[in-house]
DNA sequence: GTCTATACGCAGATAGAC
DNA sequence: GTCTATCTGCGTATAGAC
C-alpha cells in the first residue's frame, strides 16, 4: 500500500503520485480521499492541508494528464508529414497511452461531462485548432490524394475508435474474447494498424 | 415536476417512468432517490416500498432499455440483407435512438463497468452471437464482395463511432461547433450516412 | 507540518403511525 | 399502501493538540 522509495522526495509529489494512481483506477466518484492518503502513507487531514479539497486535487492531476498528452498530438499535427502518416502516429500514441492507463477513458469521460470548457481551453491554448487540421486535409484533397470529406466526421471517428473500446472493455472482453486477457491485448495491438488502414482506405481517392 | 396524466395507471409504472427519466438524465451516481420520488409525485419511503433499493430500481430500468434495443439489432443481423445494408440499418437505429436519449451512453458506460456480465448474458440470450456475425461476413468475403478482415475490429469500430460522440458531446460541441446545437444536430444526422459509407468504402474488395 | 478526533451533510434505507 | 420522522453509514472537511 505505502511505497515511498525516495524518502527525501517532497510530500506534495508523493501525494500527487498517489492521487494519480487512485483517480486513474477509480475515477472521480469512485476515488476516496482515504485511499489516496493511505497510498501516499499519510492521513486525510494532511491531504487536505496540501490540497484544500478533492476537486482541486483532481484538477491538478487532470491538468498534468492533459499537459503530457496534448503536446504530443499537437506536434504531429503541426508537422509536415502526410495525412495518412499522421493518422498512424496519432493512433499509435493514443492506444499506447491508453494501454498503460486503462482507466483514463473513464477519467476523461467524467471530466468531459463536468468541465468540458477546461479541456477545450487547454486544447486551444496549446495551438490545436480544428481549422488548421481542416486546412491540411483540404490541401491533400485538392492534390487529388484524398477524397472530399467533412474532416470533423473523420476526426470524431478517429478518437471514437481509439478511446471507446477501452471504456467498453469489461463488456467487450466478455462478449468477444471469453475474458481472455491475452486475446484482448492482441486485439488492441492489432488495432494500432487496423484503424489507420481503415481510415486511409476509406479516404483514398480513386 | 409531477405530471401524472392517467391517474388510474398503477404507481409501479409511474415510478418506472420517473426513474427512467431521472436515471437517463443523471446517470446512476447522479440520480437521487428523492428526485425520482418527486418526479413520480410520491415520497422516498414509498419508492423503497415498491423497489427495495436503488440498485434494483436501476436494474429494472436498464433491463427494459436492453429489451427494447437488442431485439431490433438482432432482427437485422438475422435477416438476409447484404452486409453493407445491415450496417446502414444498424447505424441508423443506433443514432436515432441515441439522439432521443442523449444520456444513454453514460448510462450504458456506467453499467458496462459495474455489471458487464448482465449485458453480455442478455445479448447472448437474445441470440446475438459473435460467431454468427463472423460467419456472415466470411460468406461475403468468399464471394469476393468484401475484403478479408477481422470482424471484431469492424464491429468494435461501428459501435465506437456511433456511441462515443454522444458521450463526448459536451466537449465536441464546444471544440468543433462553437456550442451551436443546430450544427451539432446536423452533424449527427449526417453521421447516419457517413458511418456506413465510411465502413463500406473501407471494406470494399477491389 | 503532522497527527487524532470529530463535525457536518448528504443520500439511502427503515420504523412505525395511520 | 402511504405517509412523516428518523436512523445509519459514509465521505469530505475541519478543529485543535502536539
Amino acid at each position: 500500500m505505502v511505497k515511498i522509495k525516495e524518502k527525501d522526495r517532497n510530500i506534495e509529489a508523493t501525494i500527487h503520485n498517489a492521487a494519480r494512481s487512485v483517480f486513474l483506477k477509480k475515477g472521480y466518484d469512485g476515488a476516496r480521499m482515504q485511499e489516496i492518503a493511505d497510498e501516499a502513507g499519510i492521513n486525510k487531514a494532511l491531504l487536505h492541508y496540501y490540497f484544500r479539497n478533492k476537486e482541486k486535487l483532481f484538477m491538478s492531476i487532470f491538468d498534468e494528464a492533459l499537459n503530457t498528452l496534448i503536446p504530443k498530438i499537437g506536434a504531429v499535427i503541426q508537422s509536415d508529414k502526410r495525412f495518412s502518416e499522421k493518422i498512424e502516429i496519432i493512433t499509435d500514441a493514443y492506444i499506447s497511452m491508453l494501454k498503460q492507463n486503462p482507466y483514463l477513458p473513464m477519467f476523461v469521460i467524467h471530466e468531459v461531462q463536468s468541465h468540458p470548457e477546461f479541456i477545450v481551453d487547454k486544447l486551444q491554448n496549446m495551438g490545436i485548432d480544428p481549422s488548421k487540421i481542416q486546412k491540411q486535409l483540404k490541401t491533400e484533397v485538392e492534390k487529388g490524394l484524398l477524397k472530399q470529406v467533412d474532416f470533423r466526421q473523420v476526426f470524431v471517428s478517429l478518437i471514437s475508435m481509439c478511446i471507446f473500446p477501452f471504456a467498453a472493455k469489461p463488456m467487450l472482453i466478455k462478449f468477444l474474447f471469453n475474458d481472455n486477457e491475452a486475446e484482448w491485448d492482441k486485439f488492441i495491438e492489432e488495432r494500432k494498424k487496423f484503424i489507420p488502414s481503415f481510415i486511409n482506405e476509406s479516404l483514398k481517392a480513386r
